[in-house]
DNA sequence: GACGATTAGTTCTAACGCGAACTATCATCG
DNA sequence: CGATGATAGTTCGCGTTAGAACTAATCGTC
């Protein structure tokens, strides 16, 4: 009785860090680190969203955010705007500075990664991203539906590549 | 072209999170961080271990063990000894209370784990875990074979007792 | 047996990570 | 209106994270 479950656990987070450390590697050369990569990778082609919104999508925690928005907003990259209807909500947005390195890094490291799933048949992928899929869902019931069912997520890795790529 | 495989990657953050969230909230309440849990479920059933080996199979690098085993030192739930043939190295081993607190936690959260696999047939899991050893190998070449291949090896959560069970 | 190259651990820095407490602002309902 | 409750962000504490610089000890080689 070894508990073959173990085993896979041990492969998903082998993999998963060797993801982080591979794509990490790469974003820091581009000058930011992996959070602030998710948070200028989901901003990127859009008007703006709210900390909430844009704390749900790079799966970054709200108090996490707000350190990684003061200095992403420190390095003039995005601008915290205050809004009119709700004034509790903060509107996040790329400076014009902050579009343009979106406009490098993103693609970059899309292409960047994309070399590494070469090998992986079309259908293998599509079974892994099931099953992964589906053991997501029993960690987390409604995380991956309903977001809402989560009081706290937790943070991610390009995520907000994924994301807009899905 | 919308980049299919950015879909998967999104799945396999999403799910290795979703264990984190999972596992870290029942061994939070066990009273141990996560990395805490395993070095303790590392070190248990051993007779000690360097501070290198310990590294190496719960996947925390070196600069970071040092953290996690001064806050368990304090606790004394482990020891550090110095060993005559090498004085650089350190062994660690769990004290009586380490290894009481072992005994009980090990087995307590494997336990909590086991219930999410229900669902997973087995050949499914073998599947999953095949592809993800792949994946892992392709954005880790030779981490999972050769561990000797990365020079600093990211941290981790349940390696202890993945490799234990294994 | 001395010298350069490795190796084991520690220390340091900057940035996250989560949870919890806190402030300010809506929203609801009586 | 006014109390109650929920929500958006910030702040805080403690622990972890990677990486780089540092010390101490050992190894390889001549």
């Amino acid at each position: 009785m070894p508990e073959p479950f173990l085993h896979t656990l041990r492969h998903l987070v082998t993999c998963y860090q060797a993801f982080e450390a591979y794509s990490g590697a790469h974003i820091r050369e581009l000058g930011l680190t992996p959070p602030q990569f998710d948070v200028i990778a989901t901003l990127g082609n859009t008007d703006g969203l709210s900390c909430r919104e844009l704390g749900e999508r790079t799966l970054i925690t709200k108090g996490t955010l707000t350190g990684v928005l003061d200095r992403l907003e420190a390095r003039k990259l995005v601008r915290r705007e205050s809004v009119a209807e709700d004034r509790r909500s903060v509107f996040v947005r790329l400076t014009r500075a902050g579009e343009k390195l979106f406009d490098i890094v993103f693609p970059a490291h899309v292409a960047y990664l994309r070399g590494v799933f070469g090998e992986l048949a079309g259908d293998e992928l599509a079974t892994l991203d099931r099953l992964l899929a589906r053991m997501a869902r029993r960690f987390a019931p409604g995380a991956d539906d309903e977001p809402a069912a989560v009081a706290a997520t937790p943070k991610s890795r390009m995520i907000a590549a994924a994301r807009r790529g899905a």
